[in-house]
This record gives structure tokens, C-alpha cells and sequence, in this order.
DNA sequence: AAATATTTTTAGACTAATCTAAAAATTTAT
DNA sequence: ATAAATTTTTAGATTAGTCTAAAAATATTT
């Protein structure tokens, strides 16, 4: 039996894990779950022991294909939970997160099963990322951080990389929902900002972290 | 900060005191929790440190206000998303429970009452168990078990009284489900099986603890 | 009202998950 | 290639929740 900690350590490490290519540090892991690294050390020598990750003292982690395996269905379960809340129960999407992070650890296949149907088999979640099926396949898409478009290029948001209310909140403000077009008017070297239009209708200004937080699909391609 | 066991232990205890007028005892509540006795004290002492209930030493022990409260939103948690598993996501009323007993435990005020709306508000779950609203009252109902009635009186189904897989699957074979009219046909001395027709159909003998479980409101009462 | 039986509590120990402080290993800089 | 800095691990405690076995309190029986 896997704990309810475990599992969130495992997601930690997936995590981690998808944005480098080498093995996952023990400070990382700490830092990505908020404890002390004494007790990262002590939660990797236990799943060590339960075969979910390779450890070898010093030289960090890696996922086995077990904990790869428990880590992608919590990343599904946490996503279709995000699609229920915002779609059927009408949730903002900078307000499902937290509760999405408690319903994950649900224990029922036929659960996951029932609701991934009952949804019409969703394969992007309210933020825009995709949900993996049950064999564990994420679907991919072609998209690039907004701040990478050339001048007057234009193309449809399809994602968001920052999950925070305070950012979600502000793209509300812009009126910037999944869907939406944008095109990007002028980049200011200065301070790397962009000058974009939303929906062909009015034109901000947006700092360049929002830009690089802002994932864009290229129009016909 | 309430754990999950401590939740458990109230639900237990709000269980046990429903069924009787006096203090809820420790063997009482490590029968129902499956655990030992001296477990038992040592979280009553936990319990009442919080306020959740009152309890002095050998003598039993009742919830407070608060204590109620807490119990009182489990069972609402519980028997809600029990109503969504079987009406949304086609669970058999007989799979139910331990989903249930999971999802109960999800934290937010906000997710309950969205749940609640996007059910419509429903009065009973699968069993015909009473659903409490957000202040915690709970619906009654003219009711009584199927061996009470007199031979020759009819009624409809609205309740079971054992939320077991065995119970409820058996019951399935004999096409019967809430709403479903029963006439209690004979009444046997011997071993208190009574002959009924289900439906105005097929007439069956059930025994006296089939009969015991099954809960009945009498027509136009 | 004693004796007996039952229930409840205490004592002491265990595991999972956490912490701080100190030691050990590794990496980086001079 | 040594010294300094950083990272990781170990050592030793703590808390929640659990256990068994023994002691204490209460209830029941004769």
C-alpha cells in the first residue's frame, strides 16, 4: 500500500523530472514540497525500499516504471478532476487546484474510469495541459511561450505555465481565456515586453513574464 | 486543524448515539471502528481536548455542538457524492460506499454546496438514507420496516437498512429498487418470513431479516 | 455485600512522517 | 589540488495513530 505522502513525493519527482533531463536532486525535491531535505532523504530511502525510485546516496533520484506509473495517473486523476470542477460545477480555473490536489489521491480505477467518461474524455485540462490517457500517453501539441512569436504573428492561447490565482485572476482581466486569439503587435527590447492584440479587439501592453507564461498555437500549422 | 481519523472517529460516534438515548461507550466505538479499545481512549482523550466531545473517564462520551456539526457535514459529504457516483457516473448502488467513505473527507465548503446545486439539491441518497442540508437538518419521512406492515397492506420501497454488497445485490435479483410497491401478502409464525409481490408481479418469500431491512412508506400516508 | 465478570484506562512500544543540528560527501573556486 | 561552499545524509527528537498486556474502575451475579 502506497501513502498518501508517498504518492505526493512521487508527483514531486515526475514533476521535477519533466523540465531536465538528469537525476532529480534531493534539494529540489525539498524545495518543490516544502519540507526539509532531512526528510526528503528519509522518504527516498522508503521508496527506494518499495522499488518506486532508483537511489543511490548523493547521486539523486530517478522514477522507476512503477513510480512513473503511479505519478502519471495522479497527474490524470488531478486533471480530470480540474475539467469536473470547472465544467460541471462551474469553478473558476484559479480556484481548482487545492481541491484537485486532495481528490487525486482518490483510490478507485473505476472512479477515474467512470468520471474520464462521463466528461467525454477530455485531453487538455482548465490550464491547457494534457491529460494522460489510462495506458499513461500524454497527447502533445504544437505551442511556443507567446514571447517567441515574431512581430505580427498571431495565433490561439492554449495554455497557460503559471497556475497561481493572482496570475489566472489577471488574465481574466484581459479577458485571455483558453481560446482566444492573440497577436503580437510589437516586442520592446528594453524590457522585453509585448504589445498584443486579444481577439482582434483591444491592444495591451504585458510584461514579459506574462508572455513566457502564456502558451501559443500557431494558426494553420 | 481536524484529521481524517479524527473525522472518522466523530462519524462513528454521531453513528452510535442515533440508535440510543445514552452516552456512546469505548467498546461501542472500537467495534465500530474496527480498532482496539485502548486506541479508542487515547483519541476520546484527543477528541475532548478539541471540544469536539464531552468525556469523563469510564463513563461514555456525546459530541458537542461542534462535534455534530462536524459529523453532521461527513454524513452530507458522504451520502452527496454517494448520489453523484450512482446518477452521474452510473455506479451500482452496491459499489458505493467505499468511495464514498474517501470523498467525504475533501475539504472545501464551496465544492459541497457546487455538488449539491449540480445534483439539484437532492432530499435522500441510493439507500433512502436522509441527505442534511447546509444547516445540518435532516429530512423525515413516514416510514417503516417491511415486517411491520400488516398482511394485505401495501407500500413502496424507500429505504434499505443494510448498505452491504451481498444485501444489495440480492436484492437486484429480485427487482427490487427504491420506488418499487410492495404488498405483504402472508405473514408465517413459524420463522417470520413473509410472502410479498413485488411490483403487482412476482410474489416471493423473503425472510424475517431481509424484511427487517427493508424500509416502507405506507401509500397515500 | 462479596465475588466475579466486564469495561475502560494506563503503560510501554511501534511506525510514518516530520523536524533541527551536526557530520559526511560532493562540487566549485581559487 | 587544496580550500571553501554547497548538498546530502545521519543522529536524535517529536507527534499522530496504532498495538498488546496489565491495572483499575464499574457492573453483574450470587
Amino acid at each position: 500500500m502506497i501513502s498518501h505522502t508517498e504518492e505526493n513525493y512521487l508527483k514531486a519527482i515526475f514533476k521535477i523530472a519533466e523540465k531536465q533531463h538528469k537525476a532529480v536532486s534531493t534539494n529540489a525535491i525539498s524545495k518543490e514540497m516544502q519540507t526539509s531535505a532531512a526528510s526528503v532523504t528519509d522518504m527516498l530511502k522508503r521508496l527506494s525500499e518499495k522499488e518506486l525510485i532508483n537511489y543511490a546516496r548523493y547521486k539523486g533520484v530517478s522514477l522507476t516504471e512503477e513510480g512513473k506509473k503511479i505519478a502519471t495517473s495522479l497527474i490524470r486523476k488531478h486533471r480530470l478532476w480540474e475539467v469536473f470542477l470547472v465544467e460541471k460545477l462551474n469553478f473558476s480555473w484559479d480556484k481548482v487546484h487545492d481541491i484537485a490536489e486532495e481528490l487525486e489521491h482518490i483510490k478507485s480505477e473505476e472512479l477515474v474510469e467512470q468520471l474520464d467518461a462521463f466528461l467525454q474524455y477530455p485531453k487538455f485540462d482548465p490550464h491547457g495541459d494534457p491529460i494522460p490517457d489510462a495506458a499513461g500517453n500524454f497527447t502533445f501539441r504544437q505551442q511556443m511561450p507567446l514571447n517567441e512569436l515574431a512581430e505580427n504573428e498571431e495565433g490561439i492561447l492554449v495554455g497557460v505555465r503559471e497556475h497561481s490565482s493572482p496570475f489566472l485572476q489577471y488574465l481574466d482581466q484581459l479577458k485571455l481565456s483558453l481560446g482566444t486569439s492573440i497577436r503580437l503587435i510589437e516586442k520592446f527590447d528594453y524590457d522585453n515586453s509585448v504589445k498584443i492584440t486579444i481577439a482582434g479587439k483591444q491592444s495591451v501592453m504585458i510584461s514579459d513574464k506574462v508572455a513566457h507564461n502564456l502558451l501559443i498555437k500557431k494558426e494553420n500549422h
